[in-house]
DNA sequence: ATACATACC
DNA sequence: TACTGGTATGTAT
């Protein structure tokens, strides 16, 4: 029975190591003899082994879910199917094919620009990269099964004479550059995807483009630099209008063209391959092109005409039924090698399968990925170009030779934060949760992420968090020391790109009178909450959170604030579920405590009794959660640095237009009767003058230190040109990175952990500010340290919270106006990136109404719009 | 929130 | 000798 899955490999190569031949320039390959030379130069490897474990891994999710198959009646699949194809009527409702969508890609773009810029190389197989890995082939390479992502040695054994160059990213960066001005000629507002392919509409142009003289169609010749013998030679025959459709002008030159110019006609084919003619003029590169009514199309037909065409399917219904069902599912942006091995099992192999198979396909996979299939089964996509989103993590990972002693994989981490840190600082980011990667020298990968309660930037912020995830590995190791191959550090949970104030969204938020939600904004303002619900709750005087995160630099502390307003069970539970950064500094932190918490915990439980008994009325009942703030898109610097970042500006009392009356004072809670921020923050200011407090604070103090760093050997290729032969050589990076090390050394032994120490201090201030004595409780502010007159916890609360705001208040009164960006849509994401699989465990909740769309869960993250506009 | 897997370039 | 690096997202827990 289980053999049933097996029969999916077809020549019994492993389907995840065997040659991928799914690209263009891959046609008519001898699959047999390429996939054995792959085998037999990986076999036995530790790589191998680790792609056999996963292999494995997927057929057991394979057979698990054909045992669900076996189970499902016949009645299920009717009812299934039905219900899958009003979905389908309802889709169709929404269909869109007024849009023109076009998908650009440069052909074999890296290797492209490498024989450009060295004509030896034009007639031989070569590849940029390395030895351990490849980015690209050129069309000759391939033909010998060399493609990208395999490594140069194994391309070596399949050719060769095979070429490697290395990557020179700024040469590409640059080329992309040149090529992105040509595309905001059609679409300003088009989409990269990476530095050689990009999606643009092409709907506006088209239309002004119709009433364009010819002369600004018209396009000259520039060198006979013809990049590289590819099929489509760019004589001016070729583009002449007159060979296509509708471009009536065949009318006499006019206008001053000269005798070298084309000029290109008025439709998209004429206007496509007008822009294809100047990338080609202007870099010497070709670019494919396809054009069809949404982004998932015009991505498939991109490869269609691979290299140096274009493919346009027109907007009917029928021509994009009839092309979509030849189509393998594979080549569907999103449906990779393993959804398309389980598809494969189900007897799914192209769209005109999926379509047939949707019912099933509904009782098998989760939700987002039936949908998928559905929408590429009937060839729905995207139809518009979703403005390039703010950017979620940045991380660096590096693989070398087997690192196995603590030392030198905590002088790595550290490195690696240096790297990210200044990454971080070019984008003026902070983000709250560090995600350390490892990979071990079986391949096995493994990640370790903590969110901690403030945002961090600097290196030593993040090699606080990364390090304590590194060491606690280390430590579940010992004494088997931890043998890796890679290490990676990645920052995610950004708090706003473009403000390094952490809750100032909050703040404004805040001074926004609360309700009345103009419509145009709701979206933003449900993302915000997504992004942090309980900000709302920051002035809410008692109980609540700690109302300035960036005060709290430990989760310690969040504990015991939270165990003071006695909220232990819901919030604060700190000892059934420690986390990384607790376990690992419990022992320093019991110390500490111990030295300062002499009276034992009986007071904590008191005050938590007081706290409970007690609660106060809040003062402000709704929290408007109007922070109208997100930042510009600064985006990722090597794919979008032409993107115009959009400046964040606006006025905490214009929201959509509305303006506001009246302001909360976070100080005296009082309704403060103008919209006149420059009069609030007076009266702000008034509030604050009375009320005591001092800087909190901060110890600096020095632990870890420093280890000896280590140089990484790092290889690099060097092509000898001369002899056209590819010369590997093995060098030492040691001589290009010893200054930077020398320096790290000086920095690092400094104040790296000054963060921890900090906190810890505070978390012990912490634990004294509820002492007790025999009168009762005397409360001491754990910010300014001051003993307050009152036992009121009320009172107290609200000095404290006072306390911690003093910081943000004064930034604030700094301002007057406060970041916010334009409404955006929120939008839906056109990407087909990772998503989609799995079989769902359990399937019996959907299914009940039958009629209804599954109400929520679409929540905007459905990859396409058509999605969306079902679920509306 | 965390861990892991899939996907894309 | 040698199998990447960066980002996003989906699923399970």
């Amino acid at each position: 029975m289980e053999n049933e899955v097996k029969v999916t490999n077809t020549e019994g190569f492993l389907s995840r190591m065997a040659l991928n031949d799914n690209k263009a320039g891959m046609e008519g390959l001898d699959r047999e003899k390429i996939n054995k030379i792959i085998m037999e130069s990986s076999k036995g490897s530790r790589f191998y082994e680790n792609e056999l474990k996963r292999e494995q891994q997927v057929n057991q999710r394979i057979e698990k879910m054909m045992l669900q198959k076996a189970q499902i009646t016949e009645q299920q699949l009717k009812k299934a199917q039905a219900q899958v194809e009003r979905m389908a009527a309802e889709l169709e409702k929404g269909r869109d094919l007024s849009r023109w969508i076009v998908h650009v890609d440069m052909d074999a773009f890296y290797a492209a620009v490498e024989m450009r810029d060295c004509p030896e190389l034009k007639d031989k197989p070569m590849a940029v990269g390395s030895m351990s890995m490849l980015t690209t082939s050129n069309y000759h390479a391939r033909k010998y099964g060399v493609r990208a992502a395999m490594p140069g040695f194994i391309a070596k054994k399949l050719c060769p004479n095979l070429v490697i160059v290395p990557t020179n990213f700024d040469k590409y960066r640059a080329v992309s550059g040149e090529v992105r001005e040509i595309f905001a000629d059609y679409d300003p507002h088009f989409q990269p995807m990476s530095l050689d392919e990009a999606y643009l509409d092409f709907t506006d142009h088209l239309e002004q483009r119709q009433s364009w003289p010819e002369s600004s169609r018209t396009h000259n010749y520039h060198a006979n630099n013809s990049a590289s013998g590819k099929k489509e030679t760019l004589e001016p025959k070729d583009f002449s209008p007159v060979l296509f459709e509708d471009s009536p002008s065949s009318s006499p030159d006019s206008e001053g063209v000269n005798t070298t110019g084309v000029v290109f006609g008025k439709s998209v084919e004429e206007a496509v391959r007008e822009m294809r003619f100047r990338i080609e003029q202007k870099t010497m590169l070709t670019a494919s092109a396809g054009i069809a009514p949404n982004t998932m199309l015009a991505k498939v037909c991109s490869d269609k005409n691979k290299p140096n065409g274009q493919y346009r399917l027109p907007p009917t219904r029928e021509a994009v039924m009839d092309f979509v069902q030849n189509l393998p599912v594979r080549k569907v942006c999103g449906i990779g090698k393993v959804s398309e091995k389980m598809l494969s099992a189900l007897g799914v192999s192209s769209c005109s399968d999926l379509s047939q198979q949707m019912g099933l396909l509904s009782l098998m996979f989760s939700e987002t990925a039936w949908h998928h299939f559905m929408q590429v089964s009937l060839g729905l996509g995207s139809t518009h170009i979703p403005r390039h989103e703010e950017r979620k993590s940045m991380s660096t990972e590096r693989t070398f030779k087997e690192l196995n002693t603590a030392e030198k994989q905590l002088t790595l981490c550290r490195e690696l934060c240096e790297d990210l840190a200044a990454d971080m600082k070019k984008e003026n980011l902070k983000g709250k949760t560090v995600t350390l990667k490892l990979k071990n020298v079986n391949f096995e990968v493994k990640s370790r992420a903590l969110t901690v309660p403030y945002a961090v930037a600097s290196v030593d912020e993040i090699f606080a968090v990364a390090k304590d995830l590194l060491q606690t590995e280390i430590d579940n190791e010992s004494p088997q020391p931890l043998r890796l191959r890679l290490m990676g550090v990645r920052i995610s949970a950004f708090v706003s790109s473009d403000d390094k104030k952490p809750l100032q969204k909050s703040i404004l938020g805040f001074l926004q009178p609360g309700n009345a939600d103009s419509g145009s904004t709701q979206g933003i303002n449900q993302k915000l909450e997504k992004e942090n619900p309980s900000d709302h709750s920051l002035f809410t005087p008692l109980p609540a959170r700690p109302p300035l995160k960036q005060n709290f630099q430990r989760q310690e502390d969040i504990s015991v604030w939270n165990k003071q307003r006695g909220l232990e069970e819901s919030q604060a539970s700190d000892e059934p579920k420690k986390s990384f950064f607790q376990r690992a500094h419990a022992e320093r932190l019991k110390i500490q405590a111990a030295s300062a918490n002499t009276q034992g915990e009986g007071q904590e439980e008191n005050a938590a009794d007081i706290t409970s008994t007690g609660p106060p009325a809040h003062k402000l009942e709704e929290s408007p959660t109007k922070a109208h703030e997100r930042s510009s898109t600064a985006s990722d610097p090597s794919e979008n640095d032409h993107a115009s970042p959009v400046e964040a500006h606006a006025s905490t009392s214009s929201c959509g237009g509305k303006a506001s009356e009246s302001l909360t004072c976070p100080v005296c809670f009082k309704r403060v009767e103008t919209s006149d921020l420059n009069v609030f923050n007076t009266h702000i200011d008034k509030c604050l003058y009375d009320s005591s407090s001092k800087p909190n604070p901060c110890t600096v103090s020095d632990s870890d230190s420093d280890m000896d760093s280590q140089r990484n050997p790092k290889e690099c290729e060097v092509v000898d040109k001369s002899s056209g032969e590819c010369v590997i050589v093995e060098v030492l990076a040691s001589s290009r990175d010893a200054p930077r090390d020398e320096q790290h050394r000086i920095t690092t032994d400094s104040n790296q952990t000054a963060l921890l120490i900090d906190s810890e201090n505070k978390t012990v201030t912490s634990q004294q500010s509820l002492s007790c004595n025999d009168k009762g409780p005397v409360l001491i502010c754990p910010v300014c340290h001051l003993t307050q007159d009152s036992d009121d916890l009320i009172i107290f609360n609200h000095h404290v919270d006072l306390c911690l705001n003093q910081e943000v208040l004064r930034e604030l009164r700094g301002r007057t106006s406060s970041p916010m960006n334009p409404p955006s849509v929120p939008n839906i994401k056109a990407r087909g990136r990772g998503r989609l699989l799995t079989t769902q465990g359990k399937k019996a909740k959907r299914r009940d109404t039958p009629s209804s769309p599954p109400s929520k869960k679409a929540k905007g993250v459905g990859p396409l719009n058509t999605i969306d506009k079902f679920f509306r």
